[in-house]
DNA sequence: TAATAGTTTTAGAATTAGTCTAAGCACCAT
DNA sequence: ATGGTGCTTAGACTAATTCTAAAACTATTA
């Protein structure tokens, strides 16, 4: 199992210890913070990182292309350390957002529909109660 | 050709010069404004209004089931006169943003392959470039 | 008509997420 | 060591939105 460093260094980001911090944090979380999110708990671990450098840092690592930045809440970003194409489901109850297969709807199929349209990317937020909440 | 004081009254929502003001602003629209910008434009056409009264009054019309807040951007809500069901076109180069039929993708087609959901409504954002931009 | 209660509107303060700035550090290559 | 580049930092700043408390309306009752 590779460590945050060796990750970073395998995408040609610098390694730093505020990066590995914050990426270390984010790979296996599943909840899709927010960067303010993100700043709080990584600042609870160490406090010496800044909440400039986390913002900085997820900017960093979604251009490398080792996060996504995910458009679920009116308010604030949500960041989702799966970058593989996919869409989501929002509880209308408790608010936990999971992470749905992309099948469910493709480019592709949108694109059949869509002649006149130049069709890159499909996002799709299914609404609903999960099922602990139904 | 109904006003906007009828469609108020037809919706039980209290008729108000400012109110009305508002509404006539967004029937009509198709540009998915923001909140402050409809603050701006219907300011310039009635500067008695306050900006307070335009974000009560989006939130009124929405509550009546006359307006909806569409999701398509992270920094600042989008308000839609359209309150069919529908999904969204965003341009990636000119930004502008397009209703698009509910019919590419339905909550049933969602809820036959999410057994474990409730699904309540899915939301579709098809991104690419417009007739225009591509 | 006058008093009253309940809404609506208002200006401006407050909040919140996020960006910017300018200075200080760290590390690498000369 | 020296210089340069890029990283980190605290705190100021911005933009959208919400809150607050008072003023203005509206409808209703006496």
């Amino acid at each position: 199992m590779k460590t945050p460093a060796q990750h970073l260094t395998e995408k040609s980001v610098k390694v730093t210890a505020q990066r590995a911090a914050v990426l270390e944090f984010l790979q296996g979380n599943r909840d899709h913070p927010s960067p303010d999110e993100v700043y709080r708990k990584v600042h609870k671990r160490f406090p010496y990182i800044s909440r400039a450098t986390v913002y900085n840092t997820i900017k960093t690592l979604v251009k490398a292309g080792m996060l996504q930045e995910v458009l679920i809440q009116q308010d604030k970003t949500r960041v989702d350390p799966n970058v593989s194409q996919h869409h989501h489901f929002k509880c209308l109850r408790c608010g936990t957002v999971k992470d749905m297969p992309y099948a469910l709807m493709t480019a592709d199929h949108v694109r059949k529909s869509l002649k006149n349209y130049q069709v890159k990317e499909v996002r799709m937020v299914v609404e609903g109660l999960c099922k602990q909440c139904r």
